[in-house]
DNA sequence: TATGAATGAGCGTTCATTCAT
DNA sequence: GATGAATGAACGCTCATTCAT
């Protein structure tokens, strides 16, 4: 059994990573199974179709940032320390990974529709988490509660989110600016 | 050939909305034609594949993007206006478009590599603009000038993006957040 | 619309041919195209599934046999000589065909559904034609009015399907005995 | 050794069963070892292949109907007792059965080649076996000697197949017919 | 001996593209 | 130029068979 869920995370790893790189049509059954190192009838006895391996690859990448999210929002730690956490958070594959969660949710019109609805309620907790946080700093007094918390949780994910894809994208050579994007979400770029 | 030229925007808005709605693979060459009015052998009088149509709209919806970014830009406003207008900016469509850069960039196994290097400098001319905004902030004395413009860009560029994002996704039911959004830029959440 | 029809036609024969040959599942639908001179995509022009095209050859082949019974039953003749009809009755295509219709029926679990019901009530017409045509045999005074119609029925269906199974197989070289099985049926072989 | 033959006989009879619902295509070998109550393996020790089942299964039907056609042609009775015992003889399966030779013949492209043969063998013995009755029938005078026998096993044949498939159509609610289509037989249905 | 997980040949079907009209 | 009937390469999936245990 243990041997059966390992042989399935095989396929699973492997067509995370080629759907990664080469999208869910143009990747063939057939290379899926070389990557796992099975043979092509196999997938089919862990898996019904190619789009049940797909849902589940989305699955549990979602679900894998959710609970990055998740264990981060638990810790011991202040409001200001969780948002340090969040911008280091790294998927844990090589390469540059397929991070965000609106990269997962842009292939809405593949996944299968059940999928679709059990995503939106990750990213729904995920918000609900985010605001939690937000709440939290509220209570240190180190956030503005005159702002709507939604509002700010837009501002954190866009920006992280956008840090993180830049990174990825090689365009801060060398900078590590965590710091700097941390002191932009709270203070701002405006002249004080 | 002005009509030449309006039968191929015909085929390119029919085939953008069908790309939109079902994803490239799921769309139908006999689809677009039927949309657009045409026999499925017409296209070909227009494009060479499917692949170029594809390649075509993407295209033009970052030129698009682009374009009125610059429009923006040029105007003879101040910083805090042209942001105003950034996020007050809306994709031509009905409906709830697919109105950021990620979204189309997120097709990049599916673009041809030569257009996705276009696309690619279009963005980073984005980027520059965006850029050249910030610094007419900071010459504006607006803008704090110890912050590296380019992640002022991210944080201006991510916010507003998933700004937008959610009110299609109807998360900020009727409230017109965009003004607090304009002052969380430029002040952050913390407490002064 | 007309050479829509023939080739629609051509693609039937085709595969009635090979089916009969070789049976449904051994029959490829490329075989099918190679027959009929089309590509094998041509197939799906015309045609939904290899399954659509199987349930078609069926209903035309029961079709054909009760429009021949039908054709028989209508003409002014005296029953003996409608039986003597319906003795020599001949599948229209070459070599020894697959005449009956039990041979037809005898693949129920193959044809879909709704053509098994379409193709039972043919059945179940000419059965009632072939009941007529006794009933007519008793109106002329050659039929025993004290014999149930329907069991006449079973023994002229029955003995005639036998006969023309045999002829085919071979089992009565050169004797056309036609004549003797009329005689059977009327006289039976009983010593008087 | 014992226990060998009776598992074999065991995976024989329920690939009948199953062959006889669904047909030898739609007949997974899984199915098979499940109602075997053996492993999918298992069938390999006990058969080479599907197709060897398969023609198992067929030899075994007919065998089985000659056998009880032979039985009857030896016992000590009369011509006309012993159509009586054909035209009642059943197929042991309980429902409805695939009794009549044709069915079984109706499979002469999925059977292999020299099991088509066997089986042409059986079917000419069979009708050695009933002409022999016919031919008793003559010597003890109530068969007409000018007709030729194997005309009356046409007739016999096939009448009595169609009767016994009829009776399994429920075509014949309720009416045991048996006594009169002997008759019919003997008599046809001719006015005297 | 009995098993069932693993396999891959084989087939039905789709759809972008072509080309005769 | 415009068309759509014809095409066949390509791919997901099935299932008889094998073989390590």
């Amino acid at each position: 059994m243990a041997e059966f869920n390992q042989k399935r995370q095989d396929i699973l790893n492997s067509a995370m990573e080629l759907f990664k790189e080469k999208g869910f049509h143009n990747t063939r059954m057939e290379e899926i199974a070389l990557k796992a190192g099975v043979g092509k009838g196999t997938l089919y006895e862990y898996f019904t179709s190619k789009q049940e391996i797909f849902d589940e690859t989305c699955i549990e990448k979602v679900t894998g940032i959710k609970e990055k999210i998740e264990e981060i929002s638990l810790r011991d730690i202040t409001f200001r320390e969780k948002l340090t956490e969040m911008i280091s958070m790294k998927q844990g594959s090589e390469k540059c990974p397929e991070p965000t969660i609106e990269g997962i949710m842009s292939n809405k019109n593949i996944i299968s529709e059940k999928v679709v609805y059990a995503m939106m309620n990750h990213v729904s907790d995920m918000n609900k988490i985010i605001i939690r946080m937000v709440e939290q700093g509220k209570k240190e007094g180190v956030v503005n509660k005159n702002i709507p918390s939604d509002l700010v949780v837009t501002m954190i994910v866009g920006t992280v989110s956008e840090f993180i894809r830049n990174k990825c994208t090689n365009n801060f050579a060398g900078i590590s600016g965590e710091e700097i994007i941390i002191n932009l979400l709270f203070n701002g770029f405006g002249v004080k």
